[in-house]
DNA sequence: CTAAAATCCTGGTGGC
DNA sequence: TGCCACCAGGATTTTA
């Protein structure tokens, strides 16, 4: 389930190898994962050089010479891996993207929910997506203005890029804890003083992911623990770290959501 | 308009 | 032990 954190790791960790680099060719193994035509791909992306990496909500953004973007989204079980093109195949791998050193960047992803884009105009991918949580000008009073006009329960929310970039299904849950709030709750019954104590459990929580690198589970993310640091996400029916009440799960809007109805109002 | 459900996928899990 | 139905998960699409 890579969030905000795990997409940031990662990108932290292709810029070393990749930024200067150029792209020679393409190979497509699962083309369901493309979402730019074939042809275009195979006629555009060989000869850009990757300028910057960088990340946009849970999106990785090659900044390429040609004036392009190449987007990819790591979906579920979607992992990146910068190799010499002699090492041996693997049968996840999605895409590989063939480098002007003798290496490869591979797209691995055993579930296949991944995406590629390669785009002119950043926005046909990322235009519709809410502000990053993580912004040196994203203000206690920007995020309570996110909260006009909007209805429905505060998860569900959470969850929707539109709203904010890049909170995932253990970022929500880890935040709602921290903010002691339920996320239940209907987010227009939320209190100005509930929005500031959401406001920096987000932040807070989205910070912790990264410092530890983000959290490894499916065995994806080597290196990753902040699994270890997990307050309620898959932790139902453990006791409260807080409180030592059992921690409930429900499923809201099709997820799993974990909290303790005793710390949680 | 909102909300819920179906969709895409596969490896791991739980039941028997 | 072996088999298999079932499930999670992000984002989009469809249905209510």
């Amino acid at each position: 389930m890579p969030e905000l954190p795990e997409v940031e790791t990662v990108v932290r960790g292709l810029r070393g190898p990749l930024v200067g680099r150029t792209f020679t060719g393409v190979t497509v193994r699962w083309p369901n994962s493309i979402k730019t035509p074939l042809f275009e791909l195979n006629e555009r992306l060989p000869g850009q050089r990757i300028e910057a990496i960088t990340r946009r909500g849970k999106y990785l953004w090659f900044h390429l010479s040609g004036g392009d973007s190449l987007f990819l989204h790591l979906k579920m079980s979607g992992d990146l891996l910068v190799l010499p093109a002699s090492e041996p195949d693997d049968p996840h791998v999605r895409t590989i993207f063939s480098l002007d050193n003798q290496h490869e960047l591979r797209f691995k992803d055993t579930r296949k929910f991944g995406r590629v884009y390669l785009v002119a105009e950043p926005n046909e991918v990322i235009g519709k997506l809410g502000p990053e949580p993580l912004a040196d000008d994203f203000t206690p009073d920007k995020f309570a203005a996110l909260f006009e006009r909007r209805s429905g329960r505060l998860k569900p929310l959470l969850l929707n890029q539109e709203f904010l970039a890049g909170v995932g299904n253990i970022y929500a849950d880890e935040s709602c804890h921290a903010a002691g709030l339920d996320p239940r709750r209907t987010v227009n019954s939320l209190s100005p003083v509930e929005l500031e104590r959401l406001y920096h459990a987000i932040r807070q929580a989205l910070a912790s992911g990264i410092l530890h690198k983000g959290a490894s589970l499916d065995a994806v993310y080597r290196g990753g623990e902040f699994q270890n640091h997990f307050r309620v996400y898959d932790r139902a029916g453990q006791p409260c770290l807080t409180c030592g009440s059992e921690i409930q799960r429900v499923v809201l809007a099709g997820r799993s959501t974990h909290f303790c109805s005793n710390c949680q109002r």
